[in-house]
DNA sequence: AGTTGTCAAGCTAGT
DNA sequence: ACTAGCTTGACAACT
């Protein structure tokens, strides 16, 4: 059964940006010392929302120190927030909360061009301090896709596993991969999940657009196993298509009948459920009572 | 105050 | 060839 549930990275009923930025041309130190010291105290706040509103799980924003993995950042922030990076950290843990980063599409760990897989790791190195600086286990991942194809899906793969051999440990420990909509399969992701003992995040809709012909159920037997303790429960990411739009364009709202079936299909595995949809807190809510209906029974618990 | 062109970075597929 | 879409629009200059 579905355990924490949680939303990304915005929080659209509190009036603070925890992924406020500028303009590169606008950089100064200050200007970046105001804003992370913003987006922090925003974090502090939804964290606390979310407390309230039985939310244990969220995924923060990468937009939390502008231009973190950029060479223009000099600027010593991981000593300046050591602080409150910390009561964050604490806070979180002590509430029995998780928390997740998805690096940005730039994040391209197979990219054939040098420049590109070194900036991926620079960003990388960068989400690996804001846990590490929260004092967080490897229980709290950071989740990339495996990337381009390149005209060459196996050789693509092979250079993301190599790729990943070559960063620091701490930020191999916290790695997880996320099956896509276009490329990259669970089938492929589960390849490279064996070669490089790394769990897997399935998202349930770059399931259903990108498959082998695995009913959801056949993928999260897949899936699951790839958790290891050291990695926390598995986690599922979760959306639906907007009505009327692309194929893989994230509705706004969760649609309760769609969300009940995916409950009932997948009631024998435990796990925490990231909801991607743009309506966030408002559908971690609505999920949170859907959820109580069906089990009938109080979700304060749902931390354990 | 409201509007609009542009923003650090990559890649894919639909149009 | 162009652009929407991706975890998320928002900054900043202009009217």
């Amino acid at each position: 059964m579905i355990r924490k549930i949680g939303y990304a990275c915005i929080n659209l009923s509190l009036d603070c940006r925890s992924s406020r930025t500028f303009r590169l041309v606008s950089y100064s130190e200050e200007r970046l010392a105001e804003t992370i010291k913003g987006n922090l105290n925003c974090l502090q706040q939804i964290l606390e929302f979310n407390l309230k509103k039985q939310i244990y799980f969220f995924r923060i924003t990468s937009d939390l120190i502008p231009f973190a993995s950029h060479p223009v950042n000099q600027f010593p922030w991981q000593r300046v927030f050591k602080q409150q990076f910390k009561e964050i950290g604490r806070f979180i843990s002590s509430k029995g909360m998780r928390v997740s980063l998805h690096p940005g599409q730039f994040t391209i760990l197979n990219s054939p061009r040098k420049e590109v897989v070194k900036n991926a790791r620079r960003e990388l190195i960068y989400h690996n301090q804001v846990l590490d600086l929260m004092g967080l286990n490897s229980s709290h991942k950071i989740q990339i896709h495996v990337g381009g194809v390149y005209g060459n899906k196996q050789s693509a793969r092979l250079r993301f596993e190599k790729n990943f051999q070559c960063l620091p440990h701490s930020v191999k420990n916290r790695l997880v991969i996320e099956n896509d909509d276009r490329s990259f399969s669970l089938a492929d992701c589960l390849k490279t999940s064996s070669k490089l003992r790394i769990p897997i995040v399935l998202d349930s809709l770059h399931h259903s657009l990108l498959n082998e012909g695995e009913p959801l159920e056949k993928a999260f037997k897949n899936f699951v196993p790839t958790w290891s303790k050291k990695d926390g429960r598995p986690i599922v990411d979760y959306s639906e298509q907007a009505k009327n739009k692309r194929p893989g364009s994230h509705a706004s709202e969760l649609t309760p009948r769609l969300f009940k079936g995916f409950i009932e299909r997948t009631r024998r595995f435990n796990f925490d459920l990231m909801l991607e949809l743009k309506a966030k807190e408002k559908n971690a809510f609505r999920a949170l009572k859907i959820l109580a209906e069906l089990s009938g029974k109080d979700r304060s618990k749902q931390s354990e």
